[in-house]
DNA sequence: GAGTCATCATGACACGTGTAACCAAACCGA
DNA sequence: TCGGTTTGGTTACACGTGTCATGATGACTC
């Protein structure tokens, strides 16, 4: 029996390849890719599919993912794209989730950055994605997808364009946690508790605009529909102590009673000013904050809130699976989120 | 001029491929390739270097990741793994940095999940990284790589594998953030105020061990390095407010003058703790935390602290490039980080 | 004993790209 | 005129995989 020195040996430069697998349990590659994919057309003898199997464990065979996709046409990526990541627990968790559900359909989430390249509308972004021929692309907040991009992103094979808690872009999937209702539920609680005059921080920092300006756009409507006589102060705030002690000094003179301030860190910062102010709270002035973290539970009067439960990633893997396999379909929009407040001494 | 059937044209289903542009173009394939990569080996005129480049414009061409992948062998992919991501607002802007840093290397940054399938020594962790022939692999703290993925990785043709703030594994590149030293620093500077005796804070999550022993380690080594008569106390403490009121009740009984706490976050917990307790600090117990966090500011007193500089990750692409260049260089440890104490009021 | 059929395995092609080797023509110096 | 060099381009192969169409070998039926 010749060797046949056209073919490299497995102690080669690189990984074993399929072929390397064939050669040693003495069967052809064909064999080898029917046995290893369980593929329902092939049918292997029990016998030879033990043989293929142990052999690609001695080499410790590697399929490529490259070549696959090759000639798949499709990665089976799903790109998770974010500007700014807003990487905290919950992000944490639900990225977690979301990995191991999609992981359950046979998709490999990989969370690529957002290089945002100035004002092309989102042009050489998406060119860069559509690269890695992702079966899926979840745009986060603040990226730069536009009706552009998610155009390009399906000429190129993607099959779902999804935005993910950003606003909707024309041409994509949406997939919200709806900021809005968090203002709505913070509003609601203290109309029901007789506020007439509620102050609304908004952030400077424009990166938040996407989660402000929904937040104050929810108290709004929630004054709105709560009859007449209810006023709405918008107070834009830097993210600093002399910033806070200042909007603090003039309180007294804005006549509100009570403050719904953007998240629970703008709230911890606020009542540390209004206290080194002399007023009190909640007697002077009600706070509510969001996000319920842990930290502002330390605080004194202990701070009421508003809690936002992100769905299980397990569903929302579910979700996004049906989009793959219905890429067709008519854009849809979802509510990930539900929101509800936290009573606490504040407000 | 026959139209050749065998040719898909370019309104068919997927991308256009290099071969349209070709076509368009009215050259060959090759050429196509020389133009669009630059390529010093080819030689082209300047007018067909327009026609080409104009063709692959007016069909949107996107090259395939894949297809260049398989072909150069690796795919130019640099892989972040993390299993659980312990970062906040630091890990942010390091992540953007190493990204653009990178980038102007040529090389793609891509977070991808650490699956962490049990007690398999890092090998299904390691198969999947390696699907992707990633040409080096980050892999994040409390990860699963092992000795034996590391050399799993190594063999599938990966350049250089690094450990990024984690323990160093055999087999593998380290980058450090010395959490070792942040201690030594905290210490230092209680001793310089004449503490004797130290208590420390270990968070009762693991998760965190790899950076709270170190911690308390480096805390000990500087009370050892300080001549004797320095005791120090390990206090393991839940992040809950129940656990830091019974730490703080019976701490008049552990004779000890000053807090290390592990962190701010825990800082604040102890002496929101203490003083609901009737302790005063520092009169009665000094407080260091560490990572300067923007709310601990807020405390008062205001709380002394360890704050860590990251690296610029202009720098740090610029090391892994290296390491990539030489992948038989000897292994290395790299400190990222450096500490220096913050001191404020409250220790 | 020839046809039919099920079982098991293989040969060959396609996916899209980069590049080494080759080739035609034009130019150049002697 | 002719060998040599430069210019501008093409042909052909390899990368590793999945899968269709095809074969080979017996077993079973009429």
């Amino acid at each position: 029996m010749p060797i046949d020195m056209t073919q490299r040996s497995a102690a080669g430069t690189g990984s074993p390849t399929s072929a390397d697998v064939a050669r040693r349990a003495g069967v052809s590659r064909a064999t080898v890719s029917y046995v290893l994919n369980d593929t329902a057309g092939g049918r292997v003898s029990e016998q030879t599919r033990q043989r293929v199997r142990a052999a690609a464990d001695e080499l410790g065979y590697i399929p490529h993912a490259a070549a696959r996709a090759l000639r798949a046409g499709h990665s089976g990526i799903v790109l998770l794209t974010a500007a700014d990541i807003p990487f905290g627990p919950l992000f944490n968790k639900f990225y977690a989730e979301l990995r191991a559900g999609l992981h359950a359909h046979g998709y490999t989430v990989v969370l690529y950055g957002d290089a945002g390249d100035g004002n092309d509308q989102g042009e050489s972004a998406a060119r860069a994605w559509a690269e890695l021929r992702p079966t899926a692309v979840l745009a986060g907040p603040g990226g730069s997808l536009t009706p552009r991009s998610a155009e390009l992103l399906k000429r190129s094979g993607t099959r779902a364009v999804i935005t993910l808690g950003g606003p909707p872009v024309p041409g994509a999937h949406a997939l919200l946690m709806d900021q809005r209702e968090v203002g709505v539920v913070a509003a609601e609680h203290l109309l029901g508790r007789g506020h007439r005059s509620i102050g609304v921080i908004v952030p400077t920092d424009h990166a938040l605009d996407l989660f402000s300006l929904p937040r104050l756009a929810g108290v709004r409507a929630a004054a709105d529909s709560a009859g007449g006589g209810v006023t709405v102060a918008r107070l834009d705030l830097d993210y600093t102590e002399a910033a806070a002690a200042e909007l603090a000094a003039r309180w007294p003179g804005l006549g509100l009673t009570a403050l719904f301030s953007y998240n629970d860190e703008f709230a911890m910062l606020m009542m540390s000013a209004f206290q080194d102010a002399g007023l009190r709270v909640p007697a002077d002035v009600a706070v509510v904050g969001a996000d319920d973290v842990m930290l502002s539970r330390l605080l004194r009067p202990r701070l009421t809130t508003v809690r936002q439960t992100p769905p299980g990633g397990g569903n929302l893997a579910d979700l996004i699976e049906r989009l793959i396999q219905h890429p067709d379909a008519p854009l849809e929009v979802h509510d990930l989120a539900t929101s509800r407040i936290v009573v606490r001494d504040s407000g």
